[in-house]
RNA sequence: GGAGUUGGCCAGACAGUCGCCGCCGGUUGAUCCGGGGGAGGAAAGUCCGGGCUCCAUAGGGCAAGGUGCCAGGUAACGCCUGGGCGGCGCAAGCCGACGGCCAGUGCAGCAGAGAGUAGACCGCCUAAGCCGCUUCGGCGGCCGGUAAGGGUGAAAGGGUGCGGUAAGAGCGCACCGCGCGCCUGGUAACAGUGCGUGGCACGGUAAACCCCACCUGGAGCAAGACCAAAUAGGGAUCCUUCGGCGCGGCCCGCGCUGGAUCCGGGUAGGUUGCUCGAGAGGCAUGGCGACGUGCCUCCUAGAUGAAUGACUGUCCUCGACAGAACCCGGCUUAUCGGCCGACUCCCACC
C-alpha cells in the first residue's frame, strides 16, 4: 500500500460491515452538516463507508462532490487515524457548504476521533 | 447598420503534483512498471416507442387503455419530414387532440317572450272576416298577421340589395355564402371564377358517454444465467382426472403440483448479464425533405457503497443547468454565454 493511496481496502464494501458499525458505536463526533459513527476494528488500518442520502442531499451532482471530497481527506489524513471502521452520514444542508469548509470540517472531525480513541485506549489498559 | 425568424455547433483553456476505475503490454504470483482511455446536451423527468430477458412459441374472446386531416420516413412511436385545412404575423415564419353529433343517449348556469320539430315583451300592420260608431272620408274594438327594427344573451335559425306587401317574410329575383350530385386536378387529405341542382340550414358540445379506424399480453437488469458457505427437506424425467398455485382484469387455453422411476438442490456472498451498437466519421449516390443505399476508416466510460477528482500556477470574455447505472430512438423540462449558416422587414449608400 502507497503512502497516500486509497484502495478497497480502506473502504466498508457490504451492508454487514455497516451493520457491524450502526449495532454499537462507542464513537461519535458531530459537525456541522455530518456525523460520524465508528467502532474499532482488529485490521491495523482505518475503513470508512459514506451514507450521502438523497433526502438530505437532493442533486447527484453534490452527492458526487462531497464524496469526493471525504474521500480525498482520508486518503491524506488516513495514517492519523486509529484502526477504526468509520460511517460518515450526511445531514441537510451540507451541500450549502464549499469545498474549503468542508475539508475544513473533516479535518477537525479527524482530530477529535483520533483523541477520542486514544482516550479510550489509555482508559482500558490502565483498569 | 437596426429589428426579427430559423437550422446547427461549443460548454473555460494549458501545465504540474497527489489520487480513483477499466483496458493493453511486460513483470509476476498477485505486486510493481510503461502506454492509452474515463459523464451530458440534456447523463434529468420517466411521458411515449423499441431492442434484450423471463413468464408458453404470446394464441382466441370480452374488458381496459392509447392514438386520431393525408402521404411518406423508421425497428417502432404519441416522433420526424412533406402536403392539406384553420388561425396569428407586413414578412421570413409560427401555432393547432384537426375523424364522426342526418347510429343512439345526454348536457347547456344567468339573462331573455323565445335556446333547437323556435319565439310576439316592446314595436310594426289592420288587407280579408265580425261588431259598434259615422259628418259616409273613415275611426275604435275583436279575431288576427308579422321576425324589418328595439331589447336579452357567448349564441336568436344565412348576408346585401331590389321587387313585393296591410305590414312583413327566400315569398320572388340578382350577387355572395351554404348543402347535395357530377366533372376536372391531385396517390390522398383537399381544391376549383367548372357544370348542374336545392330556397336553404344540416345549431353547439365527442380532453360528454359513445361510434368508426388503427395499435397495445405481463413484468422488468434488484430482468435473467452461472458458481456456491449455511439451513430446510426436497429436486429431475415420464403419465395425467378433480382441487390448489403460477399469470399480470376475467374466461378459454397452457405450465406446475398428484402417481411411477432416477439423484442432487440454492439463502448470504461472488461471477456474469455489461457494452461493437437500429454505432460514429468521411466520400459517393437516390430523394423537395425526414431518410435510404454502397464503399472506406475508427472503437469512443462500464462503476457495483458505486471511478471520471482535489490542490497549485498562468491566461481570458471569470465559466450556466447539471453526474452514466442494461442499451438505443424521441418528447418534455433546466440552462451563463459564445460561434457559424440561411432567410424576412426597415433605414442609409451605390
Amino acid at each position: 500500500m502507497s503512502d497516500q493511496g486509497f484502495p478497497r481496502q480502506l473502504r466498508l464494501l457490504n451492508a454487514g460491515d455497516y451493520k457491524h458499525v450502526f449495532d454499537h458505536a462507542p464513537f461519535k463526533v458531530h459537525g456541522k452538516g455530518m456525523l460520524v459513527l465508528a467502532r474499532p476494528n482488529a485490521l491495523g488500518h482505518p475503513r470508512i463507508g459514506l451514507i450521502f442520502s438523497k433526502k438530505n442531499v437532493r442533486r447527484a451532482v453534490d452527492r458526487n462532490r462531497l464524496k469526493r471530497l471525504v474521500r480525498e481527506s482520508i486518503r491524506l489524513q488516513q495514517h492519523r487515524l486509529p484502526p477504526v471502521d468509520i460511517v460518515l452520514l450526511a445531514r441537510r444542508g451540507v451541500h450549502e457548504l464549499d469545498n474549503e469548509s468542508v475539508a475544513r470540517q473533516l479535518n477537525g472531525m479527524w482530530r477529535r476521533l483520533e483523541k477520542s480513541a486514544r482516550q479510550t485506549r489509555h482508559d482500558t489498559s490502565s483498569t
